[in-house]
DNA sequence: CGCGCCATTGACTCTGGTCAACGCTAGTGG
DNA sequence: CCACTAGCGTTGACCAGAGTCAATGGCGCG
């Protein structure tokens, strides 16, 4: 699940270096010329996060951003009765904090183990307003996650369960192809509840769905993930 | 439902001006100062859509940017079988095409009569690389529409139909509150269809729920919208 | 070894969907 | 001027997909 993260290397006058870092290219960095990551680099905080701990909570004053360099992140959104909706995982290179805005949006809470660069929210906003290419690639990352929340939309209003669970496998599969090799191995981290959270059903239904399609040799059931059988038969039946 | 569109006025050297739009303080334009301004003025398009008329299709190459002075626009995703989910409604103030990306994510058509000012993406993505506060507007815009999507999937994945519908409802009287005087008047232009596909529900529901509502002295339906006769106890059915 | 958490499975319920009939209104054409 | 039609909304009867409640199983951790 982890990629490197910022390692002693060279270039900077600092110890770490973001110059090597494993998700540069992939994340809003990849905006920087060499010497302006090391501008960044400079008002950075390596941090790690406990599986289960809190990043930051819905509604609390925006302090912090966060570059996610490894691991993997819930972002919730909570109704006053407990019921929770997930409205994203974020892997390495996802950037939390996007909207720049003075209080958190969403709650995040890591699902395994997550290393991330931290960063004042006040320093990182007066950095973006002096560095316009990087508002630019902050403008196309929000533009991909409203993009994103708007498949999500479609699924949650209008797929059935069995539609639901194979988008969010043949999703898993393509985030991650992206991160590391592709294969047919999805990890899945989270718990049955959470994927239950983010597809809008139960976590018996989840159950069942997934079970059912290892009956119809769709997939395999591994430890903390599953292997799928059939890529393009559970394409289709994402129904789109 | 409209706002006075861009008219015969001073200040620029051309006929209209966009200096005394209805929608300049509320829409991305704000950014603007009088003199940049008049320079976008010069490349804006003003533009009429009959109600049922297509803005822009999914998929197709993103040749325009819009900013809605006046009416509603339905945004929509389809699935190959047909089905539909509503991802939004834009009204005056609201910006189309926010994502400045290669193709429409999204589908827009016209609910009622629109107004609008088209502008040619690559000429409006030019002005924007030369003019920071203006995408730092666009994002702040971006960041709002994802927080709004982000709501939306709360409503669909863990809202039962009358919280969606009674959410609906307060959502709609509050946005056009910002747009007309405050009012218990819910002008709703778009049909139950519309509705039914924007909250993830059949027409049915939709209709056999507002029935409910009335019947309950919750709300009066009248011609084209409702009206809210118990404003603080719907709120309390949305569920927070 | 035993406890606790998470996942699975089964039985039953219920919310919302489906199918069908009907009514209202606006637009059309004789 | 009015009969006809088409589209939209409402209502009812019935159905099914997913939720609820409950019991059991499996695995990891103390």
């Amino acid at each position: 699940m982890d990629l490197p993260i910022p390692s002693a290397a060279a270039g900077c006058t600092h110890g770490r270096s973001c110059l090597a870092c494993g998700v540069r290219l992939i994340s809003v960095c990849s905006a920087l010329a060499d010497s302006e990551l090391c501008e960044l680099e400079a008002m950075s905080h390596p941090v790690r996060f406990a599986s289960k701990e809190s990043l930051f909570t819905q509604g609390e004053p925006a302090s912090d951003v966060f570059n996610v360099t490894g691991g993997m992140v819930r972002l919730y959104k909570l109704l006053p009765d407990g019921r929770r909706q997930i409205v994203g995982f974020a892997l390495a290179g996802d950037f939390l904090g996007l909207a720049l805005m003075e209080r958190y949006g969403v709650s995040a809470e890591a699902v395994t183990e997550v290393s991330a660069c931290r960063f004042a929210r006040d320093a990182f906003t007066a950095y973006v307003e002096a560095k316009p290419h990087l508002l630019r690639r902050l403008h196309e990352f929000a533009s991909h996650e409203l993009s994103l929340a708007q498949d999500q939309m479609v699924l949650l209003g209008r797929r059935s369960a069995e539609e639901r669970i194979a988008a969010f496998l043949i999703g898993m599969r393509d985030r991650l192809a992206r991160l590391r090799q592709p294969s047919v191995t999805v990890p899945l981290p989270m718990s049955r509840q959470d994927i239950a959270d983010y597809l809008g059903l139960t976590i018996e239904t989840v159950s069942r769905t997934i079970t059912k399609m290892a009956r119809n040799r769709l997939l395999l059931v591994v430890p903390d993930g599953v292997r799928l059988l059939d890529p393009a038969r559970l394409t289709a039946l994402t129904g789109g």
